[in-house]
DNA sequence: CCCTACCCCTGGGGGC
DNA sequence: TGCCCCCAGGGGTAGG
């Protein structure tokens, strides 16, 4: 599910759930997610206050008074979900967190999201996060560092998108979206892009990406924001997931390839 | 270093 | 209804 939108979408539904509470009980139903959990996860969170939730790349952060940081991922198809008062868990509710009368599962089908915990002042030199780019909604991020990193690249520009040391949480959707907004192919190589195209790139990135968290994230199939509630991005996608049908703009088919294993879908005509 | 292929895992949808 | 194949929002690793 989770791209840099749905993450953010997820962090602020946890925050007013969790900041300022105290986790009362953990209960590990599955530790065997990504990497396996902690052992001692629920001996270290239980009875810990905490103080913030936020967010780095595609990865969520709960911080604690005890100064641990309980991280998570939430893969391709995580998601909290909020356990109604006499709910029994679901399948797939690997992890449930309890904070006063409320229960919070972490809940995750294909088991590629992860929990990890560890030290706060760790946090950002963790092996997970040292290497990771700029947030592209702040400062480090422009179209600048993007043809600093595209600079003799010979890789699709899509593929750049994608990766995380070079700007933090795009990934397969806004990819498609902020190409398509910046009327660039997606197969042009990375470094033949001129830099007043890759400032046009860099700015359709962001535009995509606060248009997407403002509406909650994209909701496919599993996203959903804590509180149960599907974002509706997904109704203001340009191009992905729309092989076939006209561009709104200008009435071309839109088309979908493969670039590196996974579907990229452009408009022939907006993106030459 | 750069890039692609494959793998992890489960479930949904379409074709037959 | 069942089966089989393809596809899916991520990312790490092994190869060429």
């Amino acid at each position: 599910m989770p791209e840099l939108p749905e993450v953010e979408t997820v962090v602020r539904g946890l925050l007013p759930l969790l900041a300022g509470n105290r986790i009362d009980g953990v209960v590990v139903n599955r530790p065997d997610l990504r990497l396996p959990l902690p052992v001692d996860l629920g001996q270290r969170l239980t009875g810990a206050g905490v103080t913030t939730v936020r967010r780095r790349a595609k990865y969520g952060l709960i911080d604690t008074d005890r100064g641990d940081t309980l991280l998570f991922h939430l893969g391709m198809s995580g998601r909290f979900r909020l356990l109604t008062a006499d709910e029994t868990p679901a399948r797939h509710d690997h992890v449930l967190f309890r904070t006063g009368s409320s229960r919070l599962a972490f809940h995750d089908p294909r088991r590629f999201g992860l929990l990890l915990l560890m030290p706060t002042i760790a946090v950002a030199s963790h092996p997970l996060l040292a290497r990771i780019g700029p947030e592209p909604l702040e400062a480090g991020f422009d179209g600048a560092s993007l043809a600093a990193a595209a600079r003799n690249r010979r890789t699709p520009i899509k593929a750049l998108l994608l990766d995380q040391q070079v700007v933090a949480g795009i990934g397969n959707i806004y990819a498609s979206e902020a190409l398509f907004a910046a009327g660039i192919h997606p197969a042009t190589p990375a470094g033949q892009l001129s830099a007043d195209r890759l400032h046009r790139l860099a700015g359709a990135v962001q535009t995509v990406l606060a248009s997407a968290i403002a509406a909650g994230g994209s909701t496919l199939r599993d996203h959903a924001l804590v509180s149960g509630e599907s974002g509706y991005f997904q109704h203001d996608f340009s191009v992905y997931g729309r092989v076939g049908q006209p561009c709104r703009p200008c009435g071309a088919t839109i088309e979908r390839i493969v670039q590196a294993g996974r579907s990229t879908f452009f408009c022939p005509r907006c993106q030459p």
